[in-house]
DNA sequence: TCCCGATGTCAAGTACTCGGACAGAGCGTC
DNA sequence: GACGCTCTGTCCGAGTACTTGACATCGGGA
């Protein structure tokens, strides 16, 4: 079991994130006031420091615990799929389909004080680019494990990194920038495939 | 806004009485320990003698709360029929009801300890009575006010005890008794509205 | 009889929070 | 440009609640 104070002060943090969380979608940057934070969750603005360090520690923390859930959910969208092609084109399209929803990433883009959100964004990118890779690193291995693994981190990396480009930049509609990637990668893969195969047949 | 602390203090409380009601529930009064609730709960056996005093003390808060939830639900109950009687009728069978399904009740009149279990069984009852006096007292104030309130508390007394006798001592299914009750207890109420009512036309 | 488990009490230590105060930066106003 | 205002970030003393370990006590069982 648990210490209670340790539910306790996971329960704290979550309270201030939320209340963090919900002040950025309304306000931005510049909307998310520390003072704000405290009075809302009940607790004295020392607590919110103590807690975070500073302001950018605490929109930190609301950025990686919402890119926590965005990757759980992307990652779902990955696992219905056995084909990692199909896959891939699932993935992006729910990515981009959810960031369009995310209130936090629209204030991020267009609210005041965007600058720094939007680094964070930048920042948080890098982190969603690691994390991805394991998990969509993984799912390539386990269903196509003749592809060499460094051949599917570059493909990997190719999709995200365009993808995080089309969160910051919206183009066309999801569907379309999924069907294109997938176009796009799929002879690569399926080619290093065939060589991988073909090589382990020869010797 | 309520501060943190306070809600993490009723957060405590509750959850130190879920681990009571849930050891009460296996084990009656005997099977309530307080190093356990503690160990359950998180937390240092200390924090539980200074949140309830003793293992009596705890005992009761497991009941009182139970209570409350007990109260709410016979309330609505009553809420539901315009006519005493029928609030009456339907307040009983509730109860009986809820009774015979509650396993702390269950408990408390099965289990080893049951001494001082079923004494708090009726040490509640008295504050059940003293309770559902006002709530009752209310209804019947509010839908026939002619009938005078040392009358309905006489009545409403009358009816509880019984409730309670047959929650300890089971006898016939809900329903009749609940039938019997508003069947004994109905002349007595009207004759007295039209005792009330006549008196006042006269003067 | 002795041991064991449970209740209940106590004191000291620890961690966290609060409240208030302060300096500094940014910003609009006069 | 000086001023006032707001917000950030830091510091510290006081208070509060939880923990830890020890102890006395009581009742049942080997």
């Amino acid at each position: 079991m648990t210490s209670f104070a340790d539910r306790t002060k996971r329960r704290l943090r979550d309270e201030l994130l939320d209340a963090a969380q919900e002040a950025v979608v309304a306000g931005g940057y510049d909307g998310l006031r520390m003072a704000e934070v405290a009075r809302r969750t009940g607790v004295s603005r020392q607590t919110v420091y103590n807690e975070f360090g500073d302001k950018w520690g605490l929109l930190e923390a609301v950025a990686a615990r919402e890119t926590e859930r965005f990757l759980v959910d992307v990652n779902t969208a990955i696992a219905e799929q056995p084909d990692p092609i199909d896959g891939l084109r699932a993935a992006v399209e729910r990515a981009l389909i959810l960031a369009g929803e995310n209130p936090l990433i629209k204030a991020a883009l267009s609210q005041p004080g965007s600058d720094q959100a939007s680094q964070l964004l930048t920042t948080r990118g890098q982190q969603v680019l690691e994390l991805a890779h394991l998990r969509l690193g993984a799912h390539v291995r386990e269903h196509w494990p003749e592809v060499p693994a460094e051949d599917a981190t570059s493909c990997v990396d190719v999709a995200l990194r365009v993808v995080i480009s089309h969160i910051v930049t919206p183009g066309p509609p999801p569907a379309a920038v999924a069907d294109q990637l997938a176009r796009v990668l799929s002879p690569f893969l399926t080619e290093k495939r065939g060589l991988a195969e073909s090589r382990r047949s020869h010797v």
